[in-house]
RNA sequence: GAUUCAGUAGCUCAGCUGGUAGAGCAUCUCCCUUUUAAGGAGAGGGUCCAGGGUUCGAACCCCUGCUGAAUCACCA
């Protein structure tokens, strides 16, 4: 392992700090009893405070410096003054622990006191300060004028996402983004709650991957010796709940599908289902635009949100339309009495490609998704999809072709997604066995039969509504973010290639001791650099570089060299 | 999976027709007791993503690979 400069350094301060006999990782609880906003918002000069936090600024000038503190809340600016810090004779905490052995990103604590400098910022005089964690990496160091501009700002996604640590340190409002996360999925724990919904846990690991059409991920249990798969939705589950005699059941769901990566999708994402016995998919639209209007107040105070420059208001109630009409209007065609060739005529005229594993189903929802979806940038309900894409729906009570079924559009985007629950039993055998016709037809989505859910209905599932809703791609919305990894603290990436460093025992196997191993490499990198050059240039080389780091081990022979060759 | 773009100091980035690397911040040394994106003076710091090729000579041109981003395909 070879490191920086910098690195070297702080490693060094660390000795010091130690030969002091100032322990950089101390044991005992520091008892912070402030907060660095909370001072700010809240002067009261004079005020004696003991705050903790990163050391993120350090100017010294002389006898006095200024420094900055990052604590969960905020910054602070801080102030140490040489005589304060160290009244007596001893001056050392000041000229050497602070001015020298302290770099930027170490945690400290502080015991100081409120006052307001000339320029007027709100400061702590520090009168005593202690070591509670160095760094030993530079963190990147991101400025900002009064105005808000950043200077030389933390930026490459690939490591902002690899170490979001780092990230979320340095870059403000990547934080920001994440509290709204949290402050979302609590609003709607609350809406749920308040109206005595439960709160419940599902397995994960599922002997049938149900509940939606996607390629799940697949494991495998050696003591029971069978195949297991990560949940791609929790569905199945919930209803069996309800089953099971729970008025209202949710669960905030981790579900991993084995797909595509890109800007809106992750291979393990959230969704929230809830499913409510006695309602239908009317009263989920009601229900759900209410949710999301408080649930963006919670967040952002208001219901109105920017996203990719629309301005947007969910402030309910919302649209609805159907998704025959939807097409109607949108293409001008009525498909609603067509066949599988009529269809496929209308996608032929639309431009939108078409293959045989394709049923009725699949192309109408082709032709929405291509020609209609994007359009819908105000939130609106598309109701009343056709049957065949929708096994776990219950059929339309004026149609059989349709179900009671409604997605949730903003901003272009599928955001939620509900039925009238399917409660016959009988009815919901024949469509999974629909299913596996087109999974059988090549469909590879298509989903398995649960028989044991089947069994479940046949004792009889009251009348259900249920719905799913994205909580990454509501975050999204909500926060303004176009990218599903800015919403994931650990977003999926590839892992990290593992560099090929050489080692000093690369250069031991050619021969050199291993008093000079190290030197060799600091000089050559690697053996191949090293015996590409010529022994008489390497021995003065060698020599050269021993007598300008001063180094205390004899000087190489010629002969030593030649023998590396 | 396809295409395009990118990878240079701890961070953000320059680097001309190919002549073996530069700035700002950060770091180190010295000076400075209320500063504020950056006080003054000096110094150090790089397998230019990796591996091949072309060339007298490659950060730069060509090929392959790795990683990321964007667009597309896929994603009920």
């Amino acid at each position: 392992m070879s490191l920086s400069e910098q690195e070297v350094q702080r490693r060094k301060s660390l000795e010091q700090l130690r030969e002091k006999g100032i322990e950089p990782y101390p044991a005992a609880l520091f008892p912070v009893n402030a907060f660095s906003s909370e001072l700010q918002a809240n002067y009261q000069e004079g005020k004696k405070v003991t705050i903790a936090g990163r050391l993120m600024r350090k100017k010294v000038q002389g006898k006095a410096s200024f420094g900055e503190i990052q604590d969960s809340k905020g910054r602070i600016q801080v102030y140490f003054n040489r005589d304060e810090i160290c009244p007596d004779e001893d001056k050392s905490m000041y000229n050497d622990v602070f001015k020298k052995l302290l770099d930027l990103g170490d945690f400290i604590g502080i015991n100081g006191e409120i006052f307001k400098t000339q320029v007027g910022e709100i400061t702590i005089k520090v009168e005593s300060f202690e070591v509670l964690s160095k760094a030993l990496k530079p963190l990147p160091v991101v400025k900002q004028d009064e105005k808000g501009n950043v200077f030389d700002a933390f930026t490459d996604p690939e490591q902002r996402y690899r170490m979001r640590y780092v990230d979320l340190i340095v870059n403000q409002e990547v934080k920001e983004t994440f509290v709204k996360r949290t402050k979302l999925m609590n609003a709607m724990r609350q809406f749920f709650n308040e109206r005595e919904y439960f709160e419940v846990e599902t397995p994960i690991l599922q002997p049938i991957p149900g509940g939606a059409a996607a390629r799940p991920f697949i494991t495998h249990h050696n003591a029971l010796d069978i195949p297991l798969y990560l949940r791609v939705a929790n569905e199945l589950y919930l209803k069996r709940l309800i089953v099971g005699g729970f008025d209202g059941v949710y669960e905030f769901s981790k579900d991993f599908r084995n797909e595509g990566m890109d800007r809106t999708h992750n291979p393990e994402f959230t969704v929230m289902e809830i499913y409510v016995a006695y309602k239908d998919y009317f009263w989920m639209m009601d229900f759900t635009e209410q949710m999301i209007e408080q649930a963006a107040i919670a967040v952002n105070g208001t219901s109105t949100v920017t996203n990719g420059g629309n301005e947007i208001s969910l402030k309910a109630p919302f649209k609805r339309i159907s998704m025959l009409d939807s097409i109607k209007e949108h293409t001008g065609f009525d498909v609603s009495e067509m066949d599988e060739k009529g269809l496929k005529e209308v996608c032929a005229q639309l431009d939108i490609p078409t293959d045989d594993s394709m049923g009725k189903g699949k192309l109408i929802d082709e032709i929405f998704g291509e020609k209609c979806e994007a359009n819908y940038i105000q939130p609106t309900f598309i109701t009343d999809y056709p049957v065949e894409m929708s096994p776990l729906c219950k059929k339309h009570r004026d149609n059989p072709n349709l179900t009671e079924r409604f997605e949730l559009m903003i901003n272009g985007k599928e955001i939620a997604n509900a039925y009238s629950e399917l409660n016959d039993p009988i009815d919901q055998r024949e469509r999974f066995e629909e299913q596996l016709k087109l999974s059988e037809k090549g469909d590879d989505e298509a989903m398995f039969i649960d028989q044991d859910f089947l069994r479940a209905l046949e004792f009889g599932m009251p009348p259900t509504s249920g719905m799913g809703i994205g909580i990454d791609r509501l975050t999204m919305l909500l926060t303004g973010q176009t990218s599903i990894q800015e919403v994931l603290f650990f977003p999926q990436m590839k892992p990290e290639p593992k560099k090929v460093v050489p080692q000093k025992t690369d250069f031991e196997k050619i021969g050199v001791s291993e008093l000079w191993s190290e030197h060799v490499m600091a000089v050559y990198g690697t053996v191949e650099s090293l015996t590409s050059a010529k022994p008489t240039q390497v021995h003065q080389m060698l020599n050269g570089y021993r007598k300008k780091n001063k180094l205390t081990i004899d000087a190489l022979q010629l002969a030593d060299v030649e023998a590396w060759f």
